[in-house]
DNA sequence: ACCCACCAAAGTGTATACAATTTTCGAAAC
DNA sequence: GTTTCGAAAATTGTATACACTTTGGTGGGT
């Protein structure tokens, strides 16, 4: 079954919500949507149903097609779930790190850096959650590497939405703080400094967040 | 949106999946589904495509879609990324585990019971893989516990499989001594127990299986 | 002014039609 | 006997048609 052309406007359906030109909450006709890509709604309704499944769009019966607005309480249960895979992650990977590994993740720091540099706030924002993925990978679970993947971009949303460029710049600092622990293999230090991201990336949520 | 008609059909095969009645590997052709569920195939490539997004379908561009056949590979990272979740997730419930949310629990270990002694492996199957799940939904975090029971599902078709009813009687087991270490609190029984449990079913996993 | 019935417009849910691709199978060539 | 080629059949991918539900507004009644 081919699916590309269902994947490229899930990705730009999903770029559009994560860089918040189409707000939490808002319609998403199926027939607008066909004219705006040129395709029948057959198309457009596989694109919904997939995004729908990673709740970055919500279904209602008969009534349609709505970009996704997590609660609070959701992403809090997702940051709970995050720690739980990436405080262990973190671990594991310190373990078996290679200078070669170790040299990919920084070269991602770079480009992390450059991001935000640029005020880039959809970039950034990609490659801020990337970083976590990336480690995933390296660590050769590709099924961790989907599922964080999905969990990041189903907080994307609210990250997008609160995320100033001071907690970006935040971030990628404790991003190379992490990787420098994980250089020097000290586990303990690599496992706190990941929780307290966590716990940062969290707070600059929840901190703001209420209007929804 | 409407799907209350695609999530009979996605409920009924997957069933059929996880109960071996549709073997790994085996082509899911659209008219011929359509035609015994007495629907279009609009409706079947609904389903399919959802279910090619749990990993139980695997699509392959404009050839069709087949049953899943998960490499044991693939099983070992997703019980990686189980271990993950799990063992925090038991010590976290050990601590906020209240005697109703205990109570609850038992009620549900009678039920495995009950499978087992009536050697219902589908029902067997699903009741162990919902103890998982259940302590979840227990801790309140239902992203997790949605989380989780997508894994479990994945590896239904494996663990089906090669689970004999020794094995199953083996994993009721210690699900009992898992509660019950849950009871008297202590947290490092619990996260040991709960690692040597998932340790022993991947182990009768990777044991017998190569012929894929 | 407010409320309810009702009708038209718009939108979703499912089936069907048609184009494009893959599979099947038999006959010809070696 | 095996391989190769090609056309028919079967199957997938996309568009369209049509039925049914929701939405929005209009007019009559209170």
């Amino acid at each position: 079954m081919d699916n590309s052309t269902t994947d490229l406007i899930v990705q730009s359906l999903t770029k559009a919500i994560v860089e918040h030109r189409l707000e939490p909450g808002s319609k998403l006709a199926e027939q607008k949507l066909a004219d705006h890509f040129g395709v029948s709604r057959t198309l457009i309704r596989q694109a919904l149903f997939r995004m729908s499944q990673n709740r970055l769009v919500r279904m209602e019966p008969s009534r349609g097609a709505f970009v996704a607005s997590p609660s609070v309480e959701e992403a809090k249960q997702v940051f709970a779930v995050r720690r739980m895979l990436e405080l262990e992650m973190a671990v594991q990977f310190t373990r078996s790190a290679t200078p070669q590994k170790i040299k990919t993740l920084k070269a991602h720091l770079a480009r992390e850096a450059a991001a935000v540099d640029a005020h880039d706030a959809a970039t950034r924002t990609e490659l801020l959650g990337d970083f976590h993925v990336r480690i995933a990978e390296l660590l050769g679970n590709f099924v961790l590497a989907e599922l964080l993947r999905e969990l990041i971009s189903r907080c994307a949303l609210i990250t997008l939405m609160y995320q100033s460029t001071q907690d970006a710049e935040c971030s990628t600092n404790e991003h190379n703080a992490i990787v420098a622990a994980i250089e020097s293999k000290d586990e303990a230090l690599v496992k706190q400094l990941m929780a307290h991201h966590l716990d940062d990336v969290e707070r600059s949520l929840t901190f703001t967040s209420h209007n929804w």
